[in-house]
DNA sequence: CTAATTTATCGTTTTATTACGATAAACAAA
DNA sequence: TTTGTTTATCGTAATAAAACGATAAATTAG
C-alpha cells in the first residue's frame, strides 16, 4: 500500500473520515442501534443479539471505543457498554456539518 | 476473513454502512468538498488538488461512484465529475436519520 | 480454594483497501 | 495518420479489516 497519506489532509477531514469508517460496517451500526434501544447493556447481550462470534463482536466494540463513540464500564466479570453522549454529539456535529456543507450541482 | 456476514443485517443498515465506508477516507472527504466548492470539475483538477497519484485518485473516484455519490460525465478525453444530488440527499437522510435516532444514555 | 462466567486478546486465515507505476483506451490536435 | 492528453485499468505490494477458535485474565459463586 505504500505509506498512508493521511497526514496530508486536515485534522477535521481525518476525524470525519475516522468517524465514518467506524460507522462503515453494518455490525457496528447494529451495535449502536441496539445500545440506543437498550440505553446500556452488557457485552454478552450484544453478542446474543448479533449473528457474530463473541471474539468478532468484541473486536467491533473495540473499534467503536477507539473512535470514542462508546464507553465500556467494568461491572464484575461483565462489561457494560453505552454510547458516549459527548463523543456522539461531536460526531453528529462533524457529520451533519459536512453533510449540509455539500450542496448544489451541475 | 471467513465469509462476510453482511446478509445478516438489514438493507438499511447495509446501505448506511456502505455510505459511511465511502466517507471513511480523508481523500474522499476532500474530493467531495472540492467538488462542492467547484460545483463540478475535471478529474485532472482533482488530481492536481490532492497529494495522491492519478491512479489513486481515480480509484477513490470509482469508490464514490460505486456508492452513487458522484457522477462522471465524459467530455472528450476528460471526465467531468460532480456530486449526484439525488444520491447525496438520500445519504443525508439516511445518515442524519441514524445520527438523530441514537440518543440518551447512562 | 476451586469451578464457572464473562470478556479481551492472541494467532491465524481470508479478503479488502490503499497506493502507485505502467499501460491501454479514447479522443483531440497537428 | 501520427502525436499528445486524459483517464481508467492492470499488476503488484503493503497494510488493514473481518472473522473465528482457542486461550488468558479477572471476577464471582460454590
Amino acid at each position: 500500500m505504500g505509506a498512508s497519506k493521511k497526514e496530508e489532509f486536515t485534522t477535521r477531514q481525518n476525524r470525519l473520515a475516522d468517524i465514518a469508517k467506524a460507522l462503515g460496517h453494518p455490525a457496528r451500526v447494529a451495535i449502536l442501534e441496539f445500545l440506543a434501544k437498550s440505553n446500556a447493556c452488557f457485552c454478552g447481550d450484544i453478542v446474543e443479539e448479533l449473528p457474530l462470534s463473541q471474539a468478532t463482536v468484541s473486536q467491533h466494540l473495540a473499534e467503536l471505543k477507539r473512535v470514542g463513540l462508546i464507553n465500556g464500564d467494568i461491572d464484575g466479570t461483565k462489561v457494560c457498554y453505552c454510547i458516549n453522549s459527548k463523543a456522539w454529539n461531536e460526531a453528529k456535529e462533524v457529520m451533519s456539518g459536512f453533510l449540509t456543507s455539500i450542496e448544489q450541482c451541475c
